[in-house]
DNA sequence: CTGAAAGCGCTAACAC
DNA sequence: GTGTTAGCGCTTTCAG
């Protein structure tokens, strides 16, 4: 303000009311204050007016997702949508360690942020962050105390969706292919599976837990397939690497994907699920929606709302031709559709 | 400071010199003070601080990497580094859109940040940023200005050691599978080839180009392997998407890899060299290194020293099974023995 | 319609 | 040693 007014010859409070749309002044007083803001490259200090409305239009977001691998899509979203509203964010990456954490937090605290999200890698319970007031939100992440609100893509329902597809299809062997069972997700996606594949009156299925990569899945395959027993028709896998790892493996047996076995993935990861040979059909968890449902929230705590509880976003099924052969053979083109 | 100097009856000003190690006093008023701070959770106000000081210690990042493979890492890196001395990062999303990209900027700019990292999905030149005064640095992406800050990988170094280590297999017939020629990388890498072929006296090489996918990677085997003209010994590939198409292509046909052919990829992207079969070398760029040199010269040009130019870090030669068959057969000790 | 002044929380310089 | 004060850049209230 200081230049601007000094240089346009007004008070520094007319000045003010002249950058505002606020005050009620002379359309001519207006235009000359604005026009010697323009010259020198006037910009208002945010700093100072944070301080003056103590809400600085900034929020920080903690990761603990190194990878960025589900994080990422997330921040993006919420970043925009905040943007939207004058609002920029911190990035803290914490990489597990709560002593960072708690650094991080005492700086934002420091810094007078209006709000918190914190994200992760897994959606698994946390310990709570203790911040005196300001709302948080934990998406794709949860804390143990039931005042947070948590943010989370519908692990069941996605499965549900999956092994619809496959009923749907016509399969009815269909066996669960997963990672550790110690993820919440894990155990939620089975619950799913398991639901899908009684309502349909198909029994308890076959349920595979191993690691979350592709060398898991083509291993599990050598298991499925190793002569004894009843063969699967259908395999659904908890993450794309793994389902990228069985096709693989069936292919090398000759077994034909979809046709003997169709295969639906999780994640919707495109450099996998496009790659994979065929094409994987996939579960998205649509971490831009929860990215975006997340900034909502917060700008509504911000203003004062308070939400409390899990609230699980939908899942979203994508196909391709690992479960349906109709689908063009083009991958490419397949992605485009979507 | 307010609430401080209240309870703790004492001045203001004295509360201030008891909070910063700075002012001499009595250490029974330094205790009492800090004490009622714990007491009341009293925390500085670094906003009020920064407009006294007219430092926010506070830095923009601005990216277009909407996936996030490249800049993530950096910005981790970065962040990391900043965070040790007390600065906090503004992450801005662009998504390549120019009004967006403004639109963060003077937002950034209105909150005073001491200095402006942009980071980019591909390290080509872009327009320079435009900021009165502050500080700015490239990193993964370069300015059309001279006077500007910029940080690369070595792409031509990383080429010539891909290569090298190639020849020093034995290998003398050696093809580059590689990206659109449009990226600067994929030029300057092809440049590192064709140094290194010609100082090991074998002549021109064999240079295609296509997209950055497993598709292309597995076309282009194809083609080079379809029967007429001499077949390569070896294959440096731009990237390890293209790598790993190119590997499960030659796997297909029967030929083995290394022996019959060896391979290169280029990013040393974990998920997709680890899982290949089998897994693959790669040329490193050592994108966390990338972020922590930004850090430091930002660190720097905010304390007044004026760098310029071009700056680019060297790649390092990551090797698994794709070149070197002694590796062990197990891509996971792999892992981390490097 | 415009100017002056107080105060947001903090620091630094100076007085006591 | 400790307290006072001016001012960082801005907004808002209240006089003029």
């Amino acid at each position: 303000m200081r230049d601007v007014a000094r240089l346009a010859e007004v008070s520094i409070g007319t000045a003010s009311k002249a950058m505002n749309a606020g005050g009620r002044l002379r359309q001519e007083t207006r235009e000359k204050v604005m026009r010697v803001a323009k010259e020198i490259g006037y910009r208002p200090n945010d700093l100072a007016q944070s301080l003056h409305r103590s809400r600085s239009r900034t929020v920080g977001i903690l990761t603990n997702d190194s990878f960025g691998r589900f994080s990422f899509p997330i921040i993006q979203a919420l970043e925009e949508r905040l943007a939207d509203h004058g609002i920029a964010v911190f990035m803290c990456n914490a990489t597990d360690d709560p002593a960072r954490e708690r650094q991080h937090i005492d700086q934002l605290l420091g810094k007078r942020i209006d709000g918190l999200v914190v994200t992760a890698r897994r959606s698994d319970e946390r310990p709570a962050i203790l911040v005196g007031g300001i709302p948080v939100i934990y998406v794709f992440s949860q804390a143990d105390d039931p005042d947070a609100l948590c943010l989370l893509p519908d692990d069941e329902g996605g499965a549900v969706l999956a092994v619809e597809h496959l009923i749907g299809l016509g399969r009815r062997r269909i066996a669960h292919v997963t990672g550790p069972e110690r993820f919440e997700a894990v155990r939620l996606r089975h619950r799913g599976y398991q639901r899908a594949l009684e309502r349909a009156g198909l029994g308890g299925g076959h349920f595979l837990t191993g690691d979350w990569s592709e060398q898991w899945g083509r291993e599990a395959v050598a298991q499925l397939f190793s002569g004894k027993g009843e063969t699967p028709d259908a395999l659904f896998c908890g993450n794309d690497q793994i389902a990228r790892g069985a096709a693989e493996a069936l292919r090398d047996r000759g077994i034909a994907v979809p046709k003997d076995v169709a295969i639906v993935g999780f994640d919707n990861w495109l450099v996998m699920a496009e790659a994979a040979r065929p094409p994987l059909t996939s579960i998205d968890m649509n971490l831009p929606a929860l990215g975006r449902e997340a900034g909502e929230r917060l700008l509504a705590m911000i203003a004062g709302e308070r939400v409390t509880g899990v609230k699980r976003l939908p899942c979203t099924l994508v196909v391709r031709q690992s479960s349906d052969p109709d689908r063009s053979e083009n991958s490419r083109l397949e992605t485009k559709a979507k």
